[in-house]
DNA sequence: ATCTGAAACTTGATATATCAATTCTTCGCA
DNA sequence: TGCGAAGAATTGATATATCAAGTTTCAGAT
């Protein structure tokens, strides 16, 4: 059996562009109000103007760089455009919650708790991979379950943690029970069919853990 | 004194071309799953692929068309998505009423205030053009209130209803009434800061009336 | 008749050249 | 010395040309 591709390949040179821009954005290697000259930043990454200044235009459609006409292009982003993406997470997220309350299957809500169980037998091995890898595929379900494409979408454009973050956050052992907790409130509510509740629980939850995620990023920067 | 050039010659190409397309998927003009041509519809158009190919990336960011490297652009919109895209508006709205039942200043209050009073007053003369100002500085100030910039921009984008459905759905003396009432209350939990409070009738009222516009889009579609 | 594969064709991806608005520099006049 | 206009330089906006992946078509073998 053959492995699949490097997604490398399968993606465009204007993804590859625009992630990597995004991630030198949200991690702060690019400076807000900092101007990005089309030309030079292509010469610099070896690229024609062309897929770069498609990939700009998405960053500007994402709010991450503002484009003033015949003028330039400009970073837009600091602590608290991050909070407001957190909040946008939080926003969306807690809808999703709302529309899983109302068409998740019994099926789905067999396997929300089967995911609450193994993340309740994770807090004690202690293995924060696999506490990230549980906490993806929770959401993953409710995401699921909502049967929103287009919020899931919006949802994830609203990432700004990174993997570092996430593994900071998660050792915190008092962390992880909070979370496991929160978790469990929610698939409840959900299996029980509260929109209210869940869309709630929800939207605390990631206002919760998102100020703590801000929180290791902004002590991160100093 | 001068009047300000039409704000066609303002706006660069693609921003012309971006909205142009995005009127003819959102009005139905064009198809979902629709192929777009690049080349084509560049000639079509009368202008050269690279400002279409931007603004095509900005209508891919926007989940509004999807591209398969090398193989097409297709439309991606339909009445479940255009449902979706309201709930996404309920959930950035109300989250920005949140912020904005926290933050609102005094002279901001007031303003919500005579809004409301002038809103009561438009019900009797029936001047539903008035009715749709009021609508809007009514969420703009609490918009201003929020603080967002970030979130504002976000709402903005899920924005799918033309002037015309306004004009329709506020020709209900009905829906004016329940428009005026709803907006008094939320006004209110701005005004005592009840973020909880705030947050919910926002999203209530944005789903309500966003349903109302929905049904209207597709009875006239029909 | 069906399947295979190579060639022609389509089309998005990328590169390069040109245009035009803005900014910066500099020279000259008051 | 300071202001201002002219022109050079910069740079995003736009147009055009080229590349390469994917699709289609059709001849030829089984």
């Amino acid at each position: 059996m053959l492995l699949p591709v490097e997604p490398v390949f399968l993606k465009s040179l204007r993804d590859h562009v625009y992630g990597l821009l995004r991630d030198a954005i949200i991690s702060g290697k690019l400076r807000s109000e900092e101007k990005l000259n089309e030309r030079q930043l292509a010469s610099q990454l070896g690229i024609s103007t062309t897929p770069l200044k498609e990939a700009l235009r998405v960053l500007e459609a994402e709010g991450l760089v503002r484009s003033e006409p015949r003028r330039g292009i400009y970073v837009t982003f600091n602590a608290a455009q991050a909070e407001e993406m957190m909040l946008a997470r939080a926003a969306i997220e807690s809808m999703i919650a709302r529309q899983a309350a109302k068409r998740v299957s019994k099926e789905q809500v067999a396997q929300l708790r089967t995911l609450i169980v193994e993340m309740r037998a994770g807090l004690e091995t202690v293995d924060v991979l696999e506490l990230i890898a549980l906490n993806e595929r929770f959401h993953n379900v409710i995401h699921e379950a909502s049967g929103c494409g287009y919020l899931r979408r919006l949802q994830s454009g609203q990432n700004i943690y990174t993997h570092t973050a996430r593994l900071i956050v998660l050792s915190e052992e008092r962390e992880r029970f909070q979370a496991v907790e929160e978790h469990e409130a929610i698939a409840n509510a959900i299996a029980n069919h509260e929109a209210d509740l869940a869309e709630r629980l929800m939207r605390d939850h990631v206002i919760r853990s998102g100020e703590k995620h801000l929180l290791r990023v902004s002590q991160a920067e100093n």
